[in-house]
DNA sequence: TTGTTACCGAACATATTGTACAGTATAAGT
DNA sequence: ACTTATACTGTACAATATGTTCGGTAACAA
């Protein structure tokens, strides 16, 4: 890619994230990003076709970084997709969220996450639909696939939720037990 | 309340379940709004501040109504807040959505449906605090209150939504019993 | 009947969106 | 180094939405 272009595509999601941070989703108009992100109005619409789109490319590059960066990390945890249990799983993704990787929780305490978390759902069904042998458990309980999936996805997410709006004081351990207690 | 306000209020009301029912939120304009109701801009900003208001409003009268509804019910099931069990209360809550009453499936339906979702979840979180006996085997698993009452409610909403997204083949006696599997 | 209140409708300032275009700067190919 | 393609700038623009104002009219309540 041009690195002209690199250049103001990153711009214009540094500005974005900042202004995520601070203010309602809805309340962000394409002129406070060219501001911060000093673009101009019709390079900004070269690159996203809507705030929307912004938006969406952003939660694309978070998620697959995410769901990626366990593979750089040391022995202490393998790879996300290699684990073998539920817990080292989940508390691997509460860890993340907790060093605050890829500003993922600017996205999530930011007032209007709703679009945020919608992404942030999709991907985890993903993962979950890719791991069945670790949600055995789950399934035994004899509900629809699509039923069970969205329960464990969505019980993940509002776990989250609760613990970022209390101030994270848990650790991700104990995030973890929470969790797994819910879901068995 | 003045013969004319309430008429007013409740054009407003209507125009705006039936735009709801076919448009995104974020896309229905108050000009659409008072075109449909067939009143005067002036008159909308009297009555609501903003169009967040609006939908405030209408959810505040449609929760006390779900919430309230079932006083007048038959002798088959007796008002909700004198449920003893988790399955009859959900079951109530369950049949009143599939029997759309109060164009509440109207709400859940449309595409974005997250301020709404926010609301219903809030009244079921009363709801759930205020009946902590017959949820007595989740509060069994020593989670703490926020994280429990959190979960419940969440699950509850979610169930519905994966429910309404699928056509809504399931019986509420369907729906109960996935519930009920989930959390326990 | 009289005063009050709600509504109408039209106009208005303001703000946001998305597009257009001519000019400039940066990149890449020869 | 020269040329061509591409990305960005900055301004202007039409279209649309928001929320307010105000004089006139109709419905209400006493």
């Amino acid at each position: 890619m041009d690195r002209r272009q690199k250049k103001t595509r990153e711009a214009i999601f540094n500005a974005f994230i900042n202004l995520l941070s601070k203010k309602h989703y809805n309340q962000i108009t394409v002129g406070e990003i060219i501001d911060k992100a000093d673009v101009g109005r019709a390079t900004f619409y070269a690159h996203f076709e809507t705030k929307e789109f912004l938006l969406k490319e952003f939660c694309e590059e978070l998620f697959c970084h995410i769901f990626d960066i366990a593979e750089e990390c040391g022995e202490d945890h393998r790879h996300i997709f290699d684990c073998d249990a539920p817990s080292s799983l989940v508390l691997h993704l509460f860890s993340h969220i907790q060093r605050n990787d890829n500003h993922i929780l600017d996205l999530l305490s930011c007032e209007n996450n709703d679009l945020f978390l919608r992404y942030f759902k999709e991907n985890l069904k993903m993962l979950i639909r890719n791991q069945p042998k670790i949600f055995e458990n789950i399934k035994a309980k004899d509900l629809p696939d699509t039923y069970w999936i969205n329960y464990v996805s969505s019980t993940f997410v509002e776990t989250v939720k609760t613990w970022t709006n209390n101030g994270m004081k848990e650790s991700p351990q104990d995030l973890t037990e929470y969790f797994l207690k819910m879901i068995n």
